[in-house]
DNA sequence: TCAGGAATCGAACGGACGTTCCCATACATA
DNA sequence: TATGTATGGGAACGTCCGTTCGATTCCTGA
């Protein structure tokens, strides 16, 4: 029997994070269907019946990746609201907080991403409302942001996920090999969403007027694992 | 034994029309690993070994469905690269057909979008192919108005890529119930893409520079299935 | 030293899956 | 009316799946 969650086995953790960075690998690679128990178990060594028990169903295995990475991008994402920046500024943050994240998370995030119809009843339910605050805050930021730059006729839930299709649809392309760095990717994605691409001023526009290099994309400023330093990879 | 395609038999091609929107609407619910031959079965009211008559293996009935939709989007937007217009309009006729074709056929679109690992040699070729031509359209189109207009620095491929982002993504969210109307998703897409968030003139801007009037919403402009009107629903 | 929970394993169960074999009917043409 | 091809079905085959059972080993604390 699993043991509840409450004294501190700092083996079970760790054995429980590598078992689910090594799942989130095998459901990005075949979708969450097409992989199976015993490929985990290969994976991570570990025989069938050993693997369960760390998690009760497969079905569970999948909620606690996406329960993870949801919880660690709304606590970010929080954050970033919360703080006392411009909503101009609020906005490109959480922009290079999720890209770095997913970019950093290629697997679980493209497996939050892909699998949306994979979970059913309890499990369904907690990932949606997870999913559900986490869209919140960007919408209340591009409201915020609508209200703020009187921008024109803006319906903030409309942009807000034209933002995330963009930000969410670069596992099905982004190649680090041959498309830019994730500062590049970010700052182009951020340009395109605050000023489109016909935007002209973007060379001769004065330093303060540009935000972008505000927010230099090094390495450890966006959401981390809690715990130890980042997911099994 | 599957007759040879030649001969004319229109019984032939529309049973499989049937059966392929009926796929399709499965693979969209459950995912493609996730749907059962049997329950495609029962929804078309054929047998197991009658189906088969009309495709070898499941993976080349996926395989069928992500043709059809991208052989019919390469064509029209090929159209569109073709004709006189300006890199605007050209851009704009592109996501407006784009995100028509999407939005009345969902659930092909959402399995193409989804299922983007399922196939494996030959058919994974065939639809690899066809999607690298229909995204090179787009790259092609961005980079000519990238030159057209002056834009700043872009990176042709991650704006298309971006774009593509934005409108694949709304399977994932879009209701017609709460949502804006195809028409006005279109024009704030168009508008997020050309101008950005922020942009002030949208109220103010004259008709001649306002395109997305240019160009009504209406039904039966952008591509549609080859043959009969429209795809099974 | 040893008791007892934590952690793990080999082996199996029942079921669902994709696919196929072989046969029946429908229908156009001679 | 004969005949060959297009179209369909019943029933099964072999395989893989998620999950569980019963037992064993590991490890900590008294």
């Amino acid at each position: 029997m699993p043991r509840d969650s409450g004294s501190s086995t700092t083996h079970h953790d760790e054995r429980l994070r590598e078992i689910l960075g090594h799942s989130a690998r095998i459901f990005a690679e075949k979708g969450f269907d097409g992989a199976s128990i015993r490929e985990i178990s290969r994976a991570t060594g570990m025989s069938l019946a050993g693997l369960y028990y760390y998690f009760r169903t497969k079905e569970e295995l999948l909620c606690l990746i996406q329960e993870r990475c949801l919880a660690t991008l709304l606590e970010s994402g929080r954050k970033i609201a919360a703080s006392g920046k411009t909503p101009r500024e609020k906005v490109a943050l959480f922009v290079r907080n999720h890209l770095g994240f997913f970019l950093h998370n290629m697997n679980e995030m493209k497996v939050m991403s892909r699998e949306d119809t994979a979970l059913t009843a309890d499990y369904e339910k907690r990932v949606l409302d997870l999913k559900r605050l986490y869209l919140k805050v960007l919408v209340d930021l591009v409201e915020e942001l609508r209200q703020h730059e009187r921008a024109g006729k803006l319906n903030a839930r409309v942009a807000a996920l034209s933002l995330f299709g963009m930000m969410n649809w670069i596992y099905a392309w982004y190649r680090p090999d041959r498309d830019p760095s994730l500062g590049d990717l970010i700052e182009q994605m951020l340009r395109i969403f605050f000023f489109g691409v016909l935007d002209r001023g973007a060379e001769d526009r004065g330093a303060d007027d540009c935000l972008f290099e505000c927010f230099p994309a090094d390495r450890g400023s966006f959401a981390l694992w809690p715990g130890s330093g980042g997911p099994v990879q």
